[in-house]
DNA sequence: ATATTACTAGACTGGACGGTACAGTTTGGA
DNA sequence: TCCAAACTGTACCGTCCAGTCTAGTAATAT
């Protein structure tokens, strides 16, 4: 049945394991040392698969890490999704910052940050990291913003603007500090403390009138 | 007199014009396209000088681009002599936060930043950026606010966390677009204005307490 | 069973690049 | 003037790496 819709050429199928070690491996290597570090040798040794294989599943090294950065986007994607329904602004509020301090302290996606900024060499991959990636998560702010403003008790005059504002002091200091390879260990009760304390900063600047 | 001091050795001193034109074509060639794209070869066309030159005047790789760095770091080194001395809070904190935009558009400083982020493989160079850029910057911040609360009008919590909370606003989501290679140009009105919001934001937080 | 394709293992090519060697030239100090 | 060292230019070495080739083996569709 579906081997019919599936399997149009004779001979053995290329395995969707393998395939899938390979871009595991790559994705490995690249957050753990960088991109060009990641050599096809490396990437096929580490993946247990000869160097033919990984030609085989994909055309070029351009072509692999392409489909390795798109997977690692899949894998940490937010979506409107993600947004909390309370409609009382400091519970949303806290909840959404909190969900941004993990992503920031996530390693897997300060490396993909780092490699992102680093090469310049691929214009439309970081393009479409900053997008689906930062971009993205001020655009789902500001969406949660109006709906506060909306359905809530949040006065908010530009909610674009107001997302950036929130984002950065979220952010803050950490984010440069990390991506310059300081090791930035928070403890549960510094990121609550931090979040409430970005929380508190928001809601005054909105109640100001100054977001 | 001074060349008794200055050459204790015999023959031909060493061009101090050929050293600065391969430390500029070096910067010029990292900043241009990162750092593992300016090869020896590169720099030595670039300095128009011989590669043997290079070698001469830099033992390696690495040595011409720890100068190079160090050199470009020095340009843009901001010192507690940058601190405004009005008296004033939102006149003292427009000021810095201005010459900070500037500094954050300089594309100089951001080429700086990324090869700094790109650059994993020298810990030390990195380490040292964080503290005499970012860090210093914060620290700086954190200095004036202190002045501002002892012979001022701004009252401040936590120093620290004040500094870096407006070291925040004032960056917002510039930054990391300029990172990811979004060009961002601000017109100098729309500066202002994101300054003075800023500012305003800041003082708020003050006024408030939050900070 | 057979054709066809995937896969392995390793040798190989070609180019890039850090660094060296060397022969000859220039430049400055004593 | 003469020596020592800085320069130039070019050839060269060793290494790394993307990508290819080959010969043999394993799996699967027909």
């Amino acid at each position: 049945m579906n081997s019919a819709i599936l399997n149009k050429r004779p001979g053995r199928p290329k395995s969707p394991e393998k395939r899938a070690a390979i871009v595991t491996a790559a994705g490995d290597l690249i957050l753990q040392s960088g991109f060009q570090h990641a050599t096809m040798d490396a990437v096929a040794a580490e993946a247990g698969v000869s160097k033919q294989t990984v030609y085989s599943h994909f055309g070029s090294k351009d072509e692999l890490l392409r489909a390795c950065v798109n997977g690692k986007m899949r894998d940490h994607q937010v979506s409107a999704d993600d947004l909390p329904a309370a409609a009382d602004a400091r519970t949303a509020l806290t909840e959404v910052a909190t969900r941004m301090v993990e992503l920031l302290q996530d390693p897997e996606v300060v490396a993909m940050m780092r490699v992102m900024i680093g090469e310049l060499g691929q214009p439309e991959i970081s393009r479409t990291f900053l997008a689906e990636g930062p971009n993205q998560v001020v655009d789902l702010t500001a969406e949660l913003l109006i709906n506060l403003r909306d359905h809530g008790d949040l006065q908010v005059r530009n909610e674009h603007a107001a997302a950036e504002v929130f984002s950065s002091l979220v952010k803050g200091h950490f984010v440069i500090r990390t991506l310059l390879g300081e090791p930035v260990n928070l403890t549960a009760a510094e990121r609550r403390q931090h979040v409430q304390a970005t929380v508190d900063r928001f809601l005054q600047l909105c109640e100001a009138g100054l977001c």
